[in-house]
DNA sequence: AAGCATAACTTGTATATACAAGTTATGCAA
DNA sequence: TTGCATAACTTGTATATACAAGTTATGCTT
C-alpha cells in the first residue's frame, strides 16, 4: 500500500516549508487538486486534514484552505539525556517537571525506536526540563513498560536511570548511542506531535542496555543552531 | 445538519470517563458500531479518530480500539489573568514563558467567544507560566489582531494589558468579566487541543473592555481541586 | 447606483462498496 | 501434541455519489 494521501501531505507541506505558498494565499480547491493528482476527494481531503492538523492550513468552509504563517518562535533547546550533569558543568540549576506519565501499547514508529512486538505496553512520558527556570525542552519519552514495572511520577522526574540500577537491578553502560537530527519535512519528523511546541527538527537518542533490550527513546523539537549535544560519554557512572 | 459522528463521540467518550469501560479493554468493532448506531461505518470512523486524538482509545489495525488508561496527572494550576498580582501577594516569583505566537482566521468556537466574523485575523498566544520555578498553567489566548497590531513576543511575555494601555489607548475598565468553569467531556471541553496538558476541566475567562469590542479569551486546564480564582477587582489600574 | 435574490463556487457530512493489511482462532496434517 | 496453512475476523485505504452548509461573484430589479 503506497498512502496516496500521505505523499499528498508531503508534497504540499514541502511547498509551503519552502515558502512557494504565502501565508493567507488560497491553497488549489478540493476538486482542483483531485483532478491535479488523479484521485478522489476524500483522499484529498485526508492530505488536507492533516496538513491542518499540523499547522500548515487552516480550512474555512465556503472559502477553501488557507496557508498560516509558519511558527518559527524557538524553544531554545540544550541537552537531552545527561541533561543534569551538563546543566552542572554549567552551574546552572535545573529541574524537571513531568506533564504526562501514561502507558500505552506499542504501535507504528513506537516498535521500530524500541524494537518490540505490536502491542507490548510502553511508558510514555511528557517532561518539561528547566535551565536556571527556563522551559527549554520539552521531550517526549518511549520506554518498555515491562522493565520500569512501578514508574511514578516522582521517578520520572528525578532518574529513570538511577531507578532501573538500583530498584529494577539493571547494570547500564552505554554500549551504543546513537543521536540522529533529522531535518523537519522529512516523513519521519511528521508523526510527532509536541503539543504546543511546533518546532524545527527532530532529534532521536536512542540508549542501548548491556544486560537487557531495553531501550530508550528520546524525541524533541528544537531549534537546529541553538541545540547543543550532551556528550553521553561524559557521565559518570 | 446533526453531526452524527460527534454524537457518537460523546456518547463513548462520556462512558469511558464514567469508567464503563475499563483501560485495556476492547470497544465493539467499527462494523458492530456501524449496525449500533444504524449509520456507515465511515461515519463511526470518524467518532473513533476523534477518541483517538483526544487519548481516549488507540487504534490497532487487524485487532481492534483499546480503551485507554485516562490520564489525571495533575498540571497545579492557579490564577489566569491577573496571574502577576496574586503572585506578588503570595511574595512568589514569577515568570512567563511564550512558546507560541502566531496569527489565525477566527472560526469556529473562536467567532463566538470573541463575538467577531469569520475570517477575522485573531492572535492565537500560547503561554507557560511559571510560580518559583514551576509551570503552573499552560493557557492559550484569542486576541482580536486588530486590536494588537504590532503584538511580539516581549509584549505577550510581559503585559498585554499594559501594551494595550500605553501604546495603543485603550482604557481599560473590567466593566464585564465572566469566569466559567466546565467539566471535562462537555461538548466545549473537547474543542480544546491543549498539547501534553491533558488535564481534567477548563476554565474560560472573558474581560470585556470599556471603549472598544476587544475581548480576551483565555482557557487552560486544570484540577479542579487545586484551581483558585483570581479575583479581578483586585487588580489596581 | 443600490439592494437583493440567485448561481456558482467552496468545504462539510453521510452513505455504499471494494479491497489491502494486520490479527487471531480454527482445524487439518504431520 | 505440535506446526502450519487457512478462514474469519479486525482496522486501513481508496473510490464514487449525493446533498448540506457556507462564501462570493453575478446580474436582475428597483
Amino acid at each position: 500500500m503506497q498512502r496516496k494521501f500521505q505523499a499528498i501531505y508531503d508534497l504540499i507541506a514541502r511547498e509551503i516549508q519552502a515558502e512557494k505558498m504565502e501565508a493567507g494565499q488560497l491553497l488549489p480547491s478540493e476538486n482542483e487538486l483531485t483532478e491535479r493528482f488523479e484521485t478522489s476527494r476524500e483522499t484529498v481531503r485526508k492530505a488536507l486534514q492533516l496538513l491542518s492538523q499540523n499547522g500548515y492550513i487552516q480550512k474555512l468552509q465556503g472559502k477553501g484552505s488557507v496557508v498560516l504563517e509558519q511558527n518559527k518562535l524557538p524553544l531554545p533547546v540544550s541537552g537531552l539525556t545527561s541533561f543534569k550533569e551538563l546543566a552542572r558543568s554549567m552551574s546552572q540549576t535545573v529541574e524537571t517537571q513531568v506533564l504526562a506519565l501514561k502507558q500505552k501499547l506499542a504501535e507504528g514508529y513506537i516498535q521500530e525506536v524500541l524494537q518490540c512486538e505490536k502491542g507490548t505496553p510502553v511508558w510514555e512520558l511528557h517532561r518539561l526540563r528547566k535551565l536556571d527556570g527556563e522551559a527549554v525542552i520539552y521531550d517526549k519519552d518511549l520506554l518498555l513498560a515491562a522493565c520500569a514495572p512501578a514508574l511514578t511520577e516522582a521517578i520520572a522526574r528525578d532518574s529513570i536511570y538511577d531507578y532501573l540500577e538500583q530498584d529494577v537491578g539493571l547494570s547500564i553502560s552505554y554500549a551504543r548511542k546513537e543521536v540522529v537530527v533529522e531535518e523537519a519535512g522529512s516523513a519521519d519528523a511528521e508523526v510527532m506531535d509536541m503539543g504546543g511546541y511546533q518546532q524545527l527538527a527532530v532529534v532521536r537518542s536512542a540508549v542501548y542496555l548491556e544486560d537487557t533490550t531495553l531501550f530508550q527513546y528520546t524525541e524533541s523539537k528544537h531549534r537546529p543552531d541553538k541545540f547543543r549535544f550532551v556528550d553521553f560519554a561524559r557521565r559518570t557512572k
